[in-house]
DNA sequence: ACACGTTTGTTGAACGTTCATTCAATAGTG
DNA sequence: CACTATTGAATGAACGTTCAACAAACGTGT
C-alpha cells in the first residue's frame, strides 16, 4: 500500500529482535513492533545523514523522514517539532562523545602518559570521528549563536573534557618537570584537535583519521618529550624520578 | 518618501568622498552617486551581521537589506542570487585574510621567531579576529558540503598559510635544532588556531582574543624554546649557534 | 479461542507562512 | 531624454505543522 521501498538508515542498525512470526520477516508488521526508543534513534540518525550529506540550511524534514523510508508527518509525531529533532541530535552527539572518551581513560592504564594518550586518541577513534558526524556536529555547533540550548551543551562538554585533560597536564607537569602552563597546554592541546576535527570535516577525502592522528602524536612528543618517546608514540612510562 | 531612517552598518564604514553639496549633506543624493563597489561591500558587511547575529540558516535577503537601510529587491540587483551574495562574502573573509598576514609577515623582522610570531599573531588580529566575523565564517565554512567552490577557497586559503608555516618551521628546526618534523609541527599549530577561533566564536564573551593569545604564545614557548623566551614571549633572537 | 473497543503508530493531504526572485514603476543623474 | 539605481508589490515554490483517516497491537470480557 505504501510505496516506501526499503528503509535504508545508515550504519549501527540494530536487527530487531526477532521474536515471533520467524517466516518472512512481515516488515510492515515487524517495523510497528519497534519500541519507541529505536525509532527515535533512527530518525536522529536520519537527521545526522542528512546534515551531513546537505548541510544544516538546507536539512528538512521531508529529507530526513525519506532518509529512514517513513513518511511525511513522523517526525512531529515522535518529536514535537524540528527544532526539537536538532536539539535531541546535538545532544546525542555530545552525550555519545563524553562517554566515548570517559569510558576509554578509564580503560587505559593509570599512568599519566597512558591517560594523555587515551583522551587525544578517543577524539579520533573511529566511531566518533566519523565524517558524517564531524559534519553534523559542526551544522549544528556552527548556528547555536541563535539557540541558547546548543550552546549550553557545548559550555558543558568543552567543561568536561578541558577539566579533564589539565589535571592531566599538571600530573605530567610534576612528574616531568616541564616549565608550561598546565591549563594553557591543556587548551593548546584541545584546540588543535578541534582544529584537526575542522579540516576533517572540511576536506573529507583529503585529510584523513590517521593524517590527523600523525599530527597529535608528534605533538605529543614535543611537548611532553619525557613521556613520549620521539619516533611512533610509544610511551615511556615514568616512575623512577620524582 | 521611504520608511529608512537611516542606514546603520556596522563598523569599519568608509565616510563617503564628501564631494560637493557641503550643506546638509543631501543624504538621499549623496548615497545614489556612491560607486557601486561600495554598495556592494555595504551589503556584504549587512550579510556578516546577518550571519553572526541569526544564523545561516535564518540569513534572509530582507534581513540583509534592512540592515543596510535598503529596500527588498536590492540584493538580487547588485548580486543577481543569494547565492553569488554569499559566495562573494565567503571570498570577501577569505582575501582579507590572506591579505592581513602576508601583510603581517612581511612588515615584521626577517628573523625566524619575529616570522612566526607574525604569522600567529595575525590570525588574532584585531581586524580579522572580530566576533562577527568569525561566526560569519564558521557559518558559510560549515555549509560548503554543498557548495563546492567554498571548498575550492577554503582549501586555496588553507594551502597558503600552511606552506608558508611549515617552511617557516623548518628554518626554526634547522636553527635551534630542534627534533619535530616541521609539515607536522605546522599542522600542529594552524590547528590550534583554527580549535581557538572556534572556542572564541563559539563562547564569544567568555572566551576573549586575549586568552587566545596567551594559549598561542604559551604554546609557541613549548614548542620553540630556543626562539621564545619563557615569560611573555619576547623573542630571543637566534644568530650565534648554526 | 474469538469478537470488539481502545490505544498507539503511521500516513499523506491540506494549510498557512516565509522566502527568493521577478518586474513594472519611479526617482535621481548626466 | 536616456540611463542607471532603487523601490515595493506580486508570484510561486518550499517548508513546518496540523489533522482526519487508517492500520496494527493490545486488553478485556465472553
Amino acid at each position: 500500500m505504501s510505496a516506501h521501498p526499503e528503509r535504508k538508515n545508515s550504519l549501527d542498525e540494530i536487527p530487531p529482535p526477532d521474536d515471533d512470526t520467524p517466516a518472512t520477516r512481515a516488515t510492515e508488521a515487524a517495523r510497528r513492533r519497534e519500541p519507541k526508543a529505536l525509532r527515535r534513534e533512527q530518525l536522529i540518525n536520519a537527521t545526522i545523514d542528512s546534515l551531513a550529506k546537505r548541510g544544516y540550511a538546507a536539512t528538512t524534514l521531508a529529507d530526513v523522514a525519506d532518509g529512514a523510508g517513513l513518511s511525511r508527518g513522523i517526525v512531529n509525531f515522535h518529536f514535537t517539532s524540528k527544532d526539537n529533532l536538532l536539539s535531541e541530535t546535538i545532544k546525542f552527539l555530545q552525550d555519545e562523545y563524553t562517554a566515548n572518551w570517559q569510558a576509554m581513560v578509564q580503560k587505559a592504564a593509570p599512568d599519566t602518559a597512558s591517560q594523555l594518550l587515551a583522551m587525544v586518541t578517543a577524539d579520533l577513534d573511529r566511531k566518533i570521528c566519523t565524517h558524517r558526524k564531524l559534519a553534523a556536529w559542526f551544522a549544528l555547533i556552527t548556528e547555536s549563536r541563535s539557540k541558547p540550548a546548543y550552546q549550553e551543551m557545548a559550555w558543558d562538554r568543552d567543561a568536561k573534557y578541558r577539566a579533564m585533560l589539565a589535571s592531566i597536564c599538571l600530573k605530567a607537569k610534576v612528574e616531568g618537570g616541564y616549565a608550561f602552563d598546565p591549563q594553557s597546554t591543556a587548551d593548546a592541546i584541545y584546540a588543535m584537535q578541534e582544529g584537526l576535527w575542522l579540516r576533517m570535516m572540511l576536506f573529507g577525502r583529503g585529510y584523513k583519521r590517521e593524517a590527523a592522528l600523525g599530527v597529535v602524536l608528534d605533538a605529543l612528543c614535543t611537548i611532553f618529550p619525557r613521556h613520549f618517546a620521539a619516533g611512533g608514540t610509544p610511551l615511556a612510562i615514568k616512575a623512577e624520578d620524582q
